[in-house]
DNA sequence: TCGTAACTGCAATATGTTTGCAGAAGCCAC
DNA sequence: GTGGCTTCTGCAAACATATTGCAGTTACGA
């Protein structure tokens, strides 16, 4: 487990077991990608096949815990895990086609300040649900074949 | 079922069944709350105790197909339900209390043109997750007993 | 190297949602 | 109104994801 999450686990007193370095691992290769639990887990597995789901489970909600993971919500299904980055950021969902896209956090200051004036509420993350360029254009084309005869 | 839906169901050629008008109406008199099939099962049930939960789901998958009801995710276990209003709102949730406050469409402009013009993402709903006024003051009043005495 | 507390694998459990099927009932034609 | 066809419902079982209890294993400081 290199970078900081190893320090972090041995200072606080936590045991630098294999499956933990692995899952980390995972993620941190993974950077930019937005996988589940199953997905950690098959990924550990291909290299280390006995490691056992519920562990994949229990490592996941300790380095949420932590703030060295990211846990985040895409829709309703399943939970996503991502490495928590120094500059957070936020996420596009097409709800057509399921791509996920980032934003970054700066352009939502105005949100931010909105949000804060209105509600006196503090945003930490933010979801948008919509489609994406490629599905709207797919539907878009579609709308066209569909009216093309007058 | 009063309304629109009536209508829609009928004219679709669906069946109007005493099922299907007892969720509209709980979802209808609950305007401005999020409920979760149980909740829409329970109320149902209120009235008429023999109606099944999967009943209560296989009609909001229908109301949802036909854009009659909205399906929403807020946080990651379960999904929430409510009318569709012909103008569409956000939803900005405290990750610490739980509470869901509503955003109007109209304040998020800016950042649906944002999406539109550096993604060509059309936005379709929004939710925001961090703290919200009370959490954030009882952090607060939480942080300054701890650093009071210097 | 040893001892102990922390950790893991496994199987069982919890929770939310979906599905197959047989019987019930809405709705159209008469 | 009555019948008949087809959709819909209740029920139970299956499914998907996540959590937990426990016995055995392992990391790690002494
Ligand atoms: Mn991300
Ligand atoms: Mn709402
Ligand atoms: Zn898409
Ligand atoms: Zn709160």
């Amino acid at each position: 487990m290199t970078h900081h999450a190893t320090r972090t686990l041995q200072e606080l007193g936590y045991r630098l077991t294999p499956q933990r370095t692995m899952v980390w691992e995972v993620l941190r290769r993974t950077r930019g990608a937005h996988l589940s639990a199953e997905d950690v887990c098959a990924q550990v597995q291909a290299d280390f096949p006995h490691v056992n789901l519920s562990t994949v489970y229990r490592t996941l909600e300790l380095l949420v815990g932590l703030k060295l993971v990211r846990e985040t919500c895409l829709g309703s299904d399943r939970r996503y895990y991502e490495v928590e980055e120094e500059v957070p950021h936020h996420h596009v969902v097409c709800g057509l086609c399921g791509k996920v896209e980032h934003l970054s956090d700066d352009s939502l200051q105005t949100t931010r300040h909105l949000l804060n004036h209105v509600l006196g509420f503090e945003m930490r993350e933010a979801t948008f649900f919509g489609v994406c360029r490629t599905c709207l254009s797919a539907v878009n084309e579609g709308e066209e074949e569909h009216h093309a005869h007058p």
